[in-house]
DNA sequence: GTGAAAGCGCTAACAC
DNA sequence: GTGTTAGCGCTTTCAC
């Protein structure tokens, strides 16, 4: 076997007797060729062992059928299941898709201005960042047709949920359950420069909790109100504080159900019964959430993905894509971690170990364990 | 604004008085260009809003420096880990990423094949999927660079663990805290071609405990093995089963901290403490693993998609990569749901719910659950 | 039906 | 230093 460079369209039309148009044609398909030619050079192609090359296709094309995919904290479930809905639908569409994980505001920086200078994808499908003025326009010189999802953008098409409504949701559903002192978990805002990504659901879901505490006539207490980097860890800490006040939350909203099982998890640590002494909710209903029995507003995080990638495809084909802004629906699902307030008890101080005991699980979900059986619960809410 | 073409490299070498080499040269920041030259095409590049074509710079070079990554499940905590790993490896090198999430073989199979025919990666990184014999040839012959991890694959540097010890490990672990009957719950090979990916890795692990308990003395009843699809829900209904046996285990182990998540609910439903009356243990030690306290048997994920992705720049750079067989190390993590066998207690039947209640910690974290704390635990044994 | 030839937009070798 | 030019491998008229 010769060391030699791959076979190109014209070594096939050569060792078949035909022309490069003609080898193209059989190649993508197209009509006109008679069997007995396309059956030549079908044979040339095996034996040469050629590969089109995509490369000088799309250039030829015009258009290298690529997307880019800028999100940042991959690993987390929700941003996990937003590139698995934007995936799906671009593969439907015969895109391919350049996944950019960003961990850092620079690499964040670093690819949009890539992404920008260099013509290498189609368009750009931005999840969770938030773009600044400068980057929104240098999207917009370089006419490069960009979608955001799960965050707001001016003059872009983006595809989010009402974080203020949802966090009324949520604090309406501990409301009606006759909580009073709820407590709200969620994240600091980082002023460093260097990790800031700018992130702004949680404030708006703050918000919103204040807003229908207000509605209900609760006072506000800022003591309540707990805030620090995402994550478990963190929202445990901060759960434990609430727990050890003089006069503890009978209910605590998590921003997220990554921060709700830290609070899961500084109950157990502390023995406070979950939903008997503490209610839990969390945000986003992530699958764990269902595993685990947690109450939790749900937002759909896949097919917010897949939309945003549907909106991108519509504007590569040049179609109009109206609303600018899509607001999906989100929902309260109330599974085990939210109840009544019950009697006042006092939580038994950290360092007195307990075992992992039994869990409550709503009634419907007792004997109905089958194999792809989805956690039972009831949906209280839609907004 | 004119509605014309983009502008391309004769446009801007035009525009600046200057030949195309020269507009190429300082695009790609090559020496030997007079800083007045420099501007004048920085200039006309600018207010002609060039960007250099990727496609065209990549077919005129030779290569598109693209990787392509086929992996089933992304959503999946074990599959996205890895993909993050191998992301941040490709990114450093300057690779763009193209991520092909299969959900079934017949998407696997024609995502493999389209590799395989076009030209458009430089190489593929193949995760957890087992690839046939003709899809191994195919790649042979195609001459395209292929790296695989968590599978093995003849002919092709693969980045795995041992299974098999690794299923000893686990099972060692609980016949050294003294458990004699220990459960375990996998996946059942799917015999539907439909949905078959052939995944061995659960049977691996099985492999490994029936070696662990028989090295013991312990006879085997397979009374205790319990296999079905993958998924808490399913692992949650097997591990009823279990638990509802004459003589139930003390101790399961699952083949995936998914499915260990799925005994933990039924224990929670069926009122078994958790370790004192049932014992678990997961595999992978994913990430909400240190947050339920699960004990589980570690192996490095996202290590494991780096290290591949590694080893396929590597290759791409026509570096040798040895050995062909790269195996990574485990590692037992204990953590909350093992310990010693208590006494025998029944369980509660299912439908009669209890309350969420506090869980057992290890000694440990108490105390000691400061923002960005890892959860405590004590590696107990390193294959 | 099929072949020839003109691009697609760039890089790199070579000449000046 | 800078311009010129020959490809890179394909698609796509446009003749025949």
């Amino acid at each position: 076997m010769t060391k030699t460079r791959r076979a190109t369209i014209s070594d096939v039309a050569a060792a078949s007797g035909v022309g490069v148009g003609t080898v193209s044609r059989v190649i993508n398909g197209a009509a006109g060729v008679r069997d007995a030619t396309r059956a030549r050079v079908l044979r040339a192609i095996e034996q040469l062992g050629y590969r089109p090359s995509h490369l000088a296709a799309s250039l030829s094309r015009g258009t290298p059928r690529t997307v880019a995919i800028v999100i940042p904290h991959l690993t987390r479930p929700s941003s996990v299941e937003r590139l698995a809905g934007a995936l799906a639908v671009l593969a439907k569409y015969e895109y391919d898709s350049i996944v950019c994980n960003v961990a850092t505001p620079a690499q964040r920086d670093h690819v949009l201005a890539m992404l920008v200078a260099r013509h290498r994808a189609d368009g750009v499908l931005v999840v969770s960042l938030p773009l600044s003025r400068v980057q929104l326009d240098a999207f917009r010189a370089a006419a490069l047709p960009l979608v955001t999802v799960d965050v707001v953008a001016r003059g872009v098409p983006h595809t989010v949920i009402d974080d203020v409504a949802a966090g009324r949701l949520a604090t309406s559903h501990l409301l009606d359950l006759g909580h009073r002192r709820i407590g709200f978990i969620g994240d600091r805002v980082q002023r460093s420069v260097s990790t800031a990504f700018g992130f702004t659901a949680s404030a708006r879901r703050l918000a919103g909790y204040r807003q229908a505490l207000a509605a209900a006539g609760v006072g506000p207490d800022d003591a309540l109100v707990r805030l620090g980097p995402h994550g478990p860890a963190s929202a445990q800490a901060l759960a434990g504080e609430l727990l050890g006040l003089a006069d503890p939350p009978s209910a605590i909203f998590a921003a997220s159900d990554t921060q709700a099982m830290g609070v899961l998890a500084a109950a157990d640590q502390l023995g406070a019964r979950v939903p008997g002494q503490l209610s839990v909710i969390g945000f986003d209903d992530i699958q764990s959430a269902a595993l685990l029995g947690l109450s939790t507003v749900r937002q759909p995080l896949e097919d917010s993905g897949a939309q945003g990638a549907e909106r991108l495809c519509a504007l590569l084909r040049g179609e109009p894509v109206r609303p600018r802004r899509q607001v999906l629906e989100v929902q309260v699902v109330a599974r085990a971690t939210t109840g009544r307030p019950g009697p006042r008890r006092a939580t038994r101080p950290p360092g007195a170990a307990a075992e992992r005991g039994p869990r409550g699980r709503p009634q419907a979900a007792a004997g109905n364990s089958g194999p792809g059986r989805r956690a039972a619960y009831r949906i209280t809410r839609t907004l």
